[in-house]
Formats: structure tokens, C-alpha cells, sequence
DNA sequence: GCGACAG
DNA sequence: ATCTTGTCGC
């Protein structure tokens, strides 16, 4: 048998959530619009090759919801992240800001219109969350650097991408019934999950941003759902970010659901 | 060239 | 995301 003394320590730091390189890489500065995506589409490929998808390492105790709010005419975006006890789902602590955005919305690069504001958010907790999810795609994205998975590399958290429609790939739809669940395939390979959060309702769609592979996706979007389409983390962060603004003076959104 | 296209 | 009217169902 072998009895070597092996150290504490692990010998690479390859399978690390946290790696601080990409951190200070990718959240400053953050990328301007100068009317090309050039840029923004050579930090993605950049990005990609840190992403880690190795199972989370660390127990699941505090997960936090992140979304921002805007008007269709205005820079102006509120930015909000809700931590909450994994198990209970309760609120355990929310941060939020108001600011402007650099980046127009153009589909596949969603993350350099959100991820700025987002990590101010992410900076005023005092609170850090053992992983994030996020309004949006993580790694099921052309080129895997959904919000979920820049989102996650520059705050050097685990996270999550949970998606209200499909951005790439093929899948069947899955059975009606409540938790039913079918694999999205992108040029031959499997990029997350299409999930029945409740029975009869349009699926939402599950994939890892960074610091968790697939399987923690899944289980981590079915361990906080609570009977809406949304998970919890998502949902209550959708909420909070639209009473911010309204607490900022603004018109709700029209479909503004009765509070409390 | 045409259709698709997270929030 | 936001805008937008009515409609179907619990």
C-alpha cells in the first residue's frame, strides 16, 4: 500500500475557481464602443481560454441573483445583486447602482454592455456569494463568454448562466411536465441544458458561466427554484433592480407586477 | 445571400 | 430590455 505523506497543498492551481490573472485582466478597463466589434470579440477569445469548468470546490452555502433594469432610450442602467441563503432562500444581504452604460446591445456580446455596472454591484457587498447566477447565458454562447462566464472572470467567482431564450444551438423541446429537462447541442457539442422550471411554461436555459461545470448548473438552477419560471436568485434580483428604479424616479416597466 | 439573434 | 391590448385561466 502506499503510505507517502503527500502535501496539503495542491501541486497546480489549475482547477482553481479564483485566478486573480483573469480578474485584474477583465474587469478594467472596460471596453468602449467605437462602433466596432473587433475588440470586444478578440477579449471573448482571450477570455475563453481561462474559463474552468471543473466541478464548483466548495460547498453551496450563499448564492446570489445578479440582473440590471434600463429604459429602451437611455445609458442609464440600474445594477443590482441579491445574496441569499442557498438552502432557505432567504434575502441575506442586497447591493445595487446606478450608472451609465458604454456598449449598445448587440446579441453574443451582452457582457460588455452589463458586466461594468455589474461589478460595481459586486464590489459595495459585503457579503461574497460561493456563486452567482446571472439574467443570460453563460458558456452556451458562439464562443462560450456569455454575461455568466465574463461576469464570473472578472469577479473571480463561480457563476451561472440562466437564460429566458435560446442564443445558439439545437435541442428538443422537453416534456411539459415540471423538471423535465433536454441537452442543447451547439456544432456538436453538448453547451447546457433546457429546463422545465414548471409544468406547461416556455423552458429556461442552464449553463455554467465559470468555476462549476454543467451538472452544478443544473442542480444549483433546481435547488433554488420556488415555483416560478425564474429561479429565486435571478427572479428577486430582477425584482430589486426595477424598485431601484423606481426609487431612482423612473416609470416602472409597464409590465410592473404589484410590489411587496 | 438568408435567417437567427441572451438583455 | 421595453412597449403594448386583449385574453385565457387559476
Amino acid at each position: 500500500m502506499d503510505t507517502t505523506i503527500r502535501p496539503t497543498t495542491p501541486s497546480t492551481t489549475k482547477h482553481l475557481v479564483g485566478n486573480t490573472v483573469a480578474s485584474r485582466l477583465f474587469q478594467t478597463p472596460p471596453i468602449l464602443w467605437k462602433g466596432d466589434i473587433g475588440e470586444a470579440k478578440a477579449q471573448q477569445e482571450l477570455m475563453e481560454s481561462y474559463i474552468n469548468l471543473a466541478p464548483l470546490n466548495k460547498s453551496l452555502t450563499l448564492i446570489a441573483g445578479a440582473d440590471i433594469s434600463c429604459n429602451k432610450n437611455s445609458p442609464v442602467i440600474y445594477a443590482g445583486i441579491v445574496v441569499l441563503n442557498a438552502e432557505t432562500l432567504e434575502i441575506i444581504e442586497r447591493a445595487s447602482v446606478i450608472t451609465e452604460t458604454a456598449f449598445p446591445y448587440i446579441p453574443g456580446y451582452l457582457s460588455f454592455r452589463e458586466v461594468p455596472a455589474l461589478l460595481q454591484a459586486w464590489q459595495k457587498l459585503t457579503t461574497k456569494p460561493d456563486a452567482v447566477m446571472l439574467d443570460g447565458h453563460g458558456v452556451m454562447h458562439p464562443r462560450k463568454v456569455g454575461v455568466a462566464t465574463h461576469f464570473g472572470l472578472a469577479a473571480n467567482v463561480a457563476t451561472l448562466g440562466c437564460a429566458k431564450k435560446r442564443l445558439i444551438g439545437r435541442f428538443d423541446d422537453p416534456a411539459p411536465a415540471q423538471d423535465s429537462v433536454t441537452e442543447l447541442t451547439y456544432q456538436g457539442e453538448m453547451r447546457g441544458y433546457v429546463y422545465r422550471s414548471r409544468a406547461g411554461i416556455k423552458p429556461i436555459f442552464i449553463s455554467p458561466g465559470t468555476g462549476m461545470n454543467y451538472e452544478d448548473a443544473l442542480s444549483i438552477t433546481r435547488q433554488t427554484c420556488a415555483g416560478y419560471r425564474l429561479p429565486e436568485p435571478t427572479r428577486l434580483a430582477h425584482q430589486y433592480v426595477n424598485e431601484i428604479r423606481v426609487a431612482h424616479g423612473e416609470q416602472p416597466p409597464t409590465n410592473n407586477k404589484g410590489s411587496v
